[in-house]
DNA sequence: ACCAGACTCGCCGTTTTCGGACATCAATGC
DNA sequence: GCATTGATGTCCGAAAACGGCGAGTCTGGT
């Protein structure tokens, strides 16, 4: 049956809405937007509790108060190979820099795995940590992001230290 | 990914063959028949150990010598809703008895799902523990065993007490 | 000419769906 | 006798559908 390993969850507010994050004695493992596109309720043997977060927690305030650019953190997302080896990609994409679907498919190594990527992606379970709204359409279009495209406007924004006011007034295409 | 707790395996000889033990720390899991059916390879992760399998040893050292008609055992077989209902029924079949697939249907008050029944009777994880060779067709034939039907025999004739020596002359019809 | 959209088609891993096969058995029609 | 059929839950394989794509074509408006 399932894992008798303890799972534990709690809240983060930020400035792109709650945030519930999920994590195991080995590392971090989903995050979660309030109202997100995955919302699910925390699995019923899940326990809540603070002291698992409190790295996560003091590092995702950093992030979102511009003062840091990388995470350092035990990151334990499940999902098959294919989809770790694009989600560990990610993490190598620069901060406040953006990549194109078709550019994450050529690093790696399977340039024709264009939309294979583009749902690998979009199940992204550590956005934010595993920076996936960094990749965007060829064309420039943002095209797609769990926690909805207005968060995505809002991360890259504040990684090129656009000013915050503006969640819904940035100069980025939606399409 | 899957549970870190520990999970224990050992061999025993016995009239029917080599059995592979397996346990976690809360029960017996599974028992397998040496050339078996399902026969697999023992998890790479799995620790081999005599002392969880004590009790075990022993209860079936005396069921073989004819000496133990039940088994008092903690038992944690893994399985699907309604496979443990099946195999849970499995247990409160007497010892030296045999009932049909159709009458063990019954008994979990779902007469029709016969097939299903045989289905999860093949997928017993605890064969001799939970007495699946006690369940034979409507006709009396054995019809089918994962450990081989001379083993069927063999212990449906032990728990009738007929002599052991003829492992392959028995009465009992293999269809 | 040029450009923005709308449309088509190929690409690929994952998910979903579907169809059989089973350690059955009783009823039916021939 | 004997083949057929229907009822049940699960597993397994195959097949199809489905995406946070992208390059190419076509169309219509300037």
């Amino acid at each position: 049956m399932s894992s008798n390993e303890p799972i534990w969850y709690d809240e983060l507010p930020s400035p792109v809405g709650i945030l519930r994050l999920v994590a195991d004695d080995s590392g971090l493992r989903e995050i979660w937007f309030e109202n997100g596109r995955h919302q699910k309720a925390p699995h019923s043997q899940w326990r809540r509790a603070a002291a698992p977060f409190v790295l996560v927690r003091r590092q995702l305030e950093e992030y979102f108060a511009g003062e840091r650019q990388q995470f350092e953190l035990p990151l334990h997302p499940h999902g098959t190979a294919f989809q770790l080896k694009v989600w560990w990609e990610l993490a190598r994409i620069p901060y406040g820099a953006t990549i194109s679907y078709g550019q994450l498919a050529q690093r790696i190594d399977q340039p024709l795995a264009v939309r294979a990527v583009g749902a690998a992606n979009g199940r992204n379970p550590l956005p934010i940590v595993l920076p996936c709204h960094r990749v965007i359409g060829s064309d420039g279009s943002l095209t797609g992001f769990g926690g909805g495209l207005p968060t995505k406007r809002y991360l890259l924004a504040l990684e090129n230290g656009v000013a915050h006011g503006d969640l819904f007034g940035s100069a980025l295409r939606t399409r």
